[in-house]
DNA sequence: CTTGACCCTCACGCAACGTGAGGGCGCAAG
DNA sequence: CTTGCGCCCTCACGTTGCGTGAGGGTCAAG
C-alpha cells in the first residue's frame, strides 16, 4: 500500500502530528521508514499497531506499559484484540453504571430515596491503570506475573518471597471461600466476612491505594465481565465465580 | 452530619488524599472548614460537589474548566446532573462502538471482511475535551457561548465580529441543509456535499484539530444521543435531526 | 521563481497529581 | 507521662504526555 505521512495518519486516526512524533521518540510507534527528506512514512502494520495503542490509551494505560504489552514475547494481535474487547465491554458497563448513579443522585436530591455517601461515587474509576493491573495480577495470580505488574511500586518493592506470600495469600482466601460455598454457606453469610475482609485488603495492597466498598463491588462486576476470571474461578469450583462476586457485593454493601 | 477528614473522603470517593489537597489548593473543592489543628473537614455539600468534579473528570474535562462549569452563575445541580447523564450515556455508546470496531478488526485480520484504514479508529475519541467543547459550542451555537468555549485558543483569538461570523456560518449551513430536506433531497444526495463539506470544516475549526471522517460520523451519533441537539434541530425543521445525522454519516462514509 | 502546505528538530511549558521529607495531632495502651 | 501508630499538615521535586511556537527544509502547483 502507499505509505502515509504524519498528516495523513493524524487525519485517519485523530491523533496529533506531535503525538506521532512523541510516539516515535519513545519508540512505541516507529514509522515504517524515513524518507531521504527525513519524513516519516507509515504503512499498514503501523496503522494496526496504532490502533492497539489508542485503544489501550482509551482504557487509561500508560504509554510505557502499552509498549511492554505490545512488545511482550508471544504477543498475538488477535488475542490482544479479544482482551481489549473484554475491557471495552466492561467500560461500557461502567458508564451505564454511572448513569444509574446519577439517576439515584437526582432521586435523592428530590427527596425520593435515601442515598449513602459512598453511593455518590459508584462507577467512578479512580485509576484505570490500577484497575487494569489488578486485573492482570488477578489473571496471572497463579504465579505468572507479567512484568507490567512488577512496575507497580508497592508490589515491586516486595522480595520474591513476599511476592510469593501474596500469591499464596490469595489462593488461601479463594480456597476458603470456595470451601464456604461447598459447605452450603449462602452468599452474605457473616462467617465469610473475615475472608472477604482479607480479600479486600489484598486488593487494596495490590492496588497501592484504598479499595472503598463501591470499588470492591465494582471489582466483582469486573470479575464477572471477564471470561478469563470466570474461567479461573470456575476451575476452582463450579459456580464459584458467581458465588465470589455475590459475596463481594453483599460484603461491600454491608460496609457502606 | 459528621464532618469527614481527608482520609475518610478519600476512602469514600476513591481519590487520593493528595488529590484532595490539590483540589483545595486550586480552589475547586474547598473543605467545609479547617479545624484548629489545621485539618480539613468536609461535609455533605462537599461530597456532592466532589461527585460533580469526578464525573466531569471521568468525561475528560480539565479541572480548570470543571471549576468554571460548577461555579457558573445560575449553576443548577439537577440540571448539571442531567447534562452529565447525557454525556455518560453517549460514552457508553462510544465504548460499545469500540467493541464493534474490534470485532470488525478481528474479522478483517481473519480475512472475512475488508476494512478501510479509517475504520480502525472508529469510536476512539482523540480529545474528550475538544468533543465536549464542540458539544457546548453547538449547544449554545445561537450566540450564547459559555466562557469555557472562549478558553479555546482558536476561537478565543477571533474577534467578536469573527465569532459572530462563525455563528452565522453555522446557521447558514444548517438552514441550507434543512432546505434540502424540505425539497425532498434524500440524505446522501451529492448536491448536499458542499454544505456538508463546509459543515465539517466548521467543526474542525471549532475543534482546533482535524475532523477525520469517522470522527465526523461519530459527531452525528453524538447529536442524536443528546436530547438538546435533537430538540434544537427539530426546532429548525421537523425531522431535521435525523436528516442531518444521516447526511453526515453518508458524507463521512464517502470520504473514507 | 514564488507560494502554500507539509515536513523536520528543538525546546519550553503545562496539567494533574505521585511521592517523599519533615514535623505536628489524637488516641489508646503500658 | 511515654510510646506507638495512624492520620494530619506543608513543602517541593519529579513524572507523563503531549501543546505550542521557533526556525528552517521539502514538494508541488502556478
Amino acid at each position: 500500500m502507499k505509505k502515509l505521512t504524519v498528516k495523513q495518519v493524524a487525519k485517519l486516526s485523530g491523533v496529533s502530528v506531535r503525538a506521532l512524533h512523541h510516539y516515535d521518540e519513545i519508540g512505541i510507534l516507529r514509522p515504517a521508514f524515513l524518507g531521504e527528506n527525513g519524513y516519516r512514512y507509515y504503512g499498514e502494520e503501523e496503522l494496526l499497531r496504532l490502533q492497539q495503542i489508542l485503544i489501550h490509551r482509551e482504557l487509561g494505560i500508560a504509554l510505557g506499559d502499552i509498549a511492554k504489552l505490545i512488545d511482550a514475547p508471544g504477543f498475538d494481535r488477535l488475542s490482544a484484540l479479544r482482551q481489549q474487547r473484554e475491557r471495552l465491554a466492561a467500560e461500557a458497563i461502567r458508564f451505564a453504571q454511572l448513569v444509574t448513579t446519577i439517576d439515584r443522585t437526582i432521586a435523592s436530591l428530590q427527596g425520593e430515596i435515601t442515598m449513602k455517601n459512598a453511593e455518590l461515587y459508584r462507577g467512578i474509576s479512580p485509576d484505570k491503570q490500577a484497575e487494569y493491573e489488578a486485573w492482570l495480577i488477578d489473571r496471572y495470580g497463579d504465579g505468572v506475573v507479567p512484568e507490567i505488574a512488577l512496575s507497580r511500586k508497592t508490589y515491586a518493592q516486595l522480595s520474591a518471597d513476599e511476592q510469593q506470600a501474596m500469591q499464596s495469600k490469595l489462593q488461601e482466601i479463594e480456597e476458603g471461600l470456595a470451601e464456604g460455598m461447598r459447605r452450603g454457606l449462602p452468599t452474605g453469610s457473616p462467617s465469610l466476612d473475615p475472608l472477604l475482609h482479607r480479600h479486600r485488603e489484598w486488593v487494596a495492597f495490590m492496588w497501592g491505594r484504598p479499595c472503598p466498598p463501591e470499588a470492591y463491588a465494582g471489582l466483582a462486576d469486573t470479575y464477572l465481565a471477564h471470561a478469563d476470571f470466570v474461567a479461573r474461578y470456575e476451575a476452582i469450583a463450579p459456580g464459584f465465580a458467581m458465588y465470589l462476586a455475590n459475596s463481594m457485593k453483599v460484603f461491600a454493601h454491608r460496609l457502606e
